[in-house]
DNA sequence: GCGCTTTCAGAAAGCGCTTTCTGATAAGGT
DNA sequence: ACCTTATCAGAAAGCGCTTTCTGAAAGCGC
């Protein structure tokens, strides 16, 4: 059914059938409610697209993150979604895989479906080529009235941001494990090249600092952002030669150190006894482990919500906005105190 | 920039350069090529809703479900992206928290979207006047060419399904468990109206029965289907009066378990010394919990996959199709025999 | 070499709306 | 009673594409 065939029905003409549906300028309120009824009699449901291409504007979002599987997306997804509901925003969903070049396809299509914003979420990827390509698309999408806003990530683009306060996250965290009496940590981190990494890696190294502490080479492995690189990341950290060993370990995020729990259990190492270890983010499901993970909490579904409100707020300027939210050190059963001196665990494995 | 704009500038018309560009029909490859290096030059960028409006055809398909933070939708959803990624489609992503009204206003706005098709993940819900008006949405929907699929949902929908064999899993997880010689159960049930819940409750009710083991009456309790949900229902069964006490617990969904794994923490009792646990659904997480939970396990991510694809390959024919998906009983260790009979243990609470 | 089919480019007609612009009618001022 | 000023409905011009339809040119058999 089209908006012709209510207007006929109504004995309207398209023009005002229009007017009467969505209320742009006053209509008679008989004639509006013979359009009303006579949409319902018809089911008539308008064609988003002619809408969209004829007022030039649209009421979707896009939403790109690594992996909505992932716990921490999912986590910020969420924020999101409630969001979109309530400001009757659609929202299209783009999963990279952590692919870059299909974050710039999806970029693309985005701009092509002319979303009135794009939600970037999660660190981007160093490569330079991939952020050229990227503000190339982002840039013109700017310009062109497209609002951007970002989730843990600022470099090179010109766009509102929810950013975490990573280092300063990391370092209280650094000083709450140093004043459980630790000495010697191991870090189990992601890629090199994210953003997060760096500066959560530069937080806890700078806690560490104010006591004089650093970290030993060797002690800091690098290991994919998912379960099985901190599982990965653990074992090596376990096998490797780092002497002393560590008396604590920090995943710089949950989701590693999931896979570090699984793989020190496996490695008769226990937690928090044997070795104390946190984690980073707050992700709903590390209350639920045993025991439950120390880390600094973030607000993800409130940063979710956060994000788009940015995204869709009117502009007051050509700056863009920054808002920074903190992280709040929780420490919970999976650190402790440090154990006493050589524990020979460590090699029983 | 508008295709007009390109044609122009290669010097060719309107028609050739959306016929270059698409590659709908022959082109002279010199011409070909001139149409994509003025697109190049001009960083053109097609009008997706110029396109369906003209074509009258999208390639987005809407994806519903109740909550992407939850683990279980997280899951499929993540499947589903992973197949759209694959076939270049756009996901439209609606989360209606629980809310039937907003599952309706969805289908709608999907519909008026123009998606290719619609993914309904999920239960849906009993109340007979939402069911009506669901139809009422989906039917002319799919009448008009619209394709609709589901998971876990067939009443009253005309769609194509992937259907998780809730009755066989719960009816072998319950063989399982008497296998473990268990006699004495407890159901934490979800939302009697559900039809998951019910076909769980039969299917565990069946393969007890085989064994001429029944549930007594105050031995089920029903929650919601969440997280704090299993949780509250642990504390009723653990609270409640029925006697004698159960010796193993099915809850009808992995994200019920993980909240009564926590109460029955809380409370004292030991999983699986005094009490086994076991799940449904073999979510990521429960990998993770200590024990690990016993749960039928159902490929998530692979139903995911499934049911888009289900949604966009062509029908052939009227019949819808059906596309069951068996669980698979995952013994790990939040099941044990059971305790030696009277355990004060349920009273220190 | 003539009429045939085949190949491929361009003109133009929409796709289903929104929104300006125009005009009719009613209300108000003097 | 006449002119000016609001109100509000309708006609029509797009929005940026796709696709049919038309026609020109080229290839082919005889």
């Amino acid at each position: 059914m089209t908006l012709d065939a209510v207007a006929r029905r109504a004995g309207v003409s398209l023009a005002t059938a229009s007017r009467a549906l969505n209320g742009t300028t006053r209509v008679r309120e008989e004639l509006r409610q013979r359009v009303h009824a006579a949409a319902d009699l018809l089911g008539y449901i308008p064609n988003a697209h002619a809408q969209a291409l004829a007022s030039a504007s649209s009421n979707t979002v896009g939403l790109i993150c690594h992996d909505v599987g992932d716990p921490y997306f999912a986590a910020i997804a969420g924020g999101v979604m409630r969001a979109a509901a309530e400001q009757d925003v659609l929202v299209m969903l783009a999963s990279t895989f952590r692919e870059p070049a299909r974050e710039i396809a999806y970029v693309s299509m985005l701009r092509a479906q002319r979303a009135r914003a794009i939600l970037l979420i999660g660190s981007g990827f160093q490569d330079p080529s991939w952020e050229r390509k990227l503000a190339a698309e982002v840039t013109p999408y700017i310009r062109a009235g497209g609002r951007v806003a970002v989730v843990s990530r600022h470099r090179s683009l010109r766009a509102d941001a929810v950013l975490p306060e990573n280092r300063a996250g990391a370092a209280a965290l650094a000083r709450a494990l140093l004043a459980l009496g630790h000495r010697e940590f191991g870090v189990l981190s992601g890629p090199r090249e994210l953003t997060t990494v760096s500066d959560r890696l530069a937080g806890f190294r700078e806690g560490l600092g104010e006591a004089g502490v650093t970290l030993r080479p060797g002690s800091v492995v690098h290991g994919a952002f998912t379960r099985d690189g901190g599982y990965a990341a653990a074992r090596e950290l376990l096998d490797g030669p780092a002497r002393p060993r560590p008396t604590c370990v920090f995943a710089v995020t949950d989701v590693m150190a999931v896979g570090a729990l699984a793989a020190f259990r496996e490695a008769g190492v226990r937690v928090p006894e044997d070795l104390s270890l946190a984690g980073f983010d707050d992700i709903p499901l590390v209350r639920e482990l045993t025991p439950p993970l120390t880390t600094v909490a973030l607000p993800l579904t409130a940063m979710g919500e956060s994000v788009i409100s940015l995204a869709l707020r009117e502009p007051r300027g050509a700056r863009s906005r920054v808002l920074r939210v903190g992280g709040e050190v929780v420490l919970r059963a999976s650190t402790g105190p440090p154990s006493p001196a050589t524990t020979p665990l460590w090699d029983s494995c």
